[in-house]
DNA sequence: TCCTCATTTCAACGATTGATGAGATATTGA
DNA sequence: TCAATATCTCATCAATCGTTGAAATGAGGA
């Protein structure tokens, strides 16, 4: 199911700007566990202010998560998120159209390890 | 092959803002043929000089392409820059994590109608 | 050539964005 | 309770964005 059109507009606007790209990219890597505030914010070198400003930007764009853990927030890629942006851009605004989405169901193919999960051929 | 960084910036940019994220919904709509700009700032309810802008921010972001023909300019829809960037979010930001790439392989398999390519099942 | 239509370019403006540093808030441990 | 740590909030400021209307460009038809 595609994400709402207000909510995609604020994914594209988070993703449209370098921080906020390489954040997302750490935490995707970084996996379930995440990473803290501080973490994040010094692995992309920005300050903490900064930090702290774009990672509510990524969070209420439904793209992170973040959860306290003693004196930290730590921070983890809402991967429903990240999938429904990738939804959306295929179904929604670009209408199912086979050229834009069998280009990208050869990419999923290959990207995700097929091993991992069946074709679901729907 | 994911597109670079920098256009991937400028392409989530261009899909961040409404009168833009339109005009590529009527573009791809539209098919190659594509549209007049006069036709896509009327789809969108934007000014020429105001359709204008928009479309040549889409144009640079590479997700949509132009000709001239006679008096009018045609936009359309730039499939390879639009998959580009499913491709990109899928293999470069997200890393290929499964947990992104599974859905969306879904959904390309149920949008894009499995009937018009066969599952490259690579 | 002259006129008209379609589009782009330009300058001005208000609104939004992102960076910075200081200060506030919340949690832990002594 | 007090001090230390981690993070957030706030005010300020420069830069970028989007809109508007007027003027410039470019192509076609009389």
């Amino acid at each position: 199911m595609p994400m709402e059109e207000k909510q995609a507009l604020d994914a594209f606007g988070a993703l449209s700007q370098e921080t906020r790209l390489q954040m997302v990219r750490a935490l995707v890597i970084a996996g379930p566990d995440g990473l803290a505030a501080g973490a994040v914010g010094e692995a992309v070198g920005a300050s903490s202010s900064s930090a702290s400003f774009h990672l509510a930007h990524l969070e209420r764009a439904g793209l992170v998560q973040s959860r306290r853990a003693a004196r930290s927030i730590i921070y983890s890629a809402n991967y429903d998120g990240l999938s429904g942006l990738v939804a959306f851009l295929m179904q929604d605004c670009c209408q199912g159209r086979p050229e834009v989405c069998a280009p990208a169901a050869i990419t999923a193919a290959a990207c995700c390890t097929p091993a991992t999960k069946e074709p679901a051929h729907v």
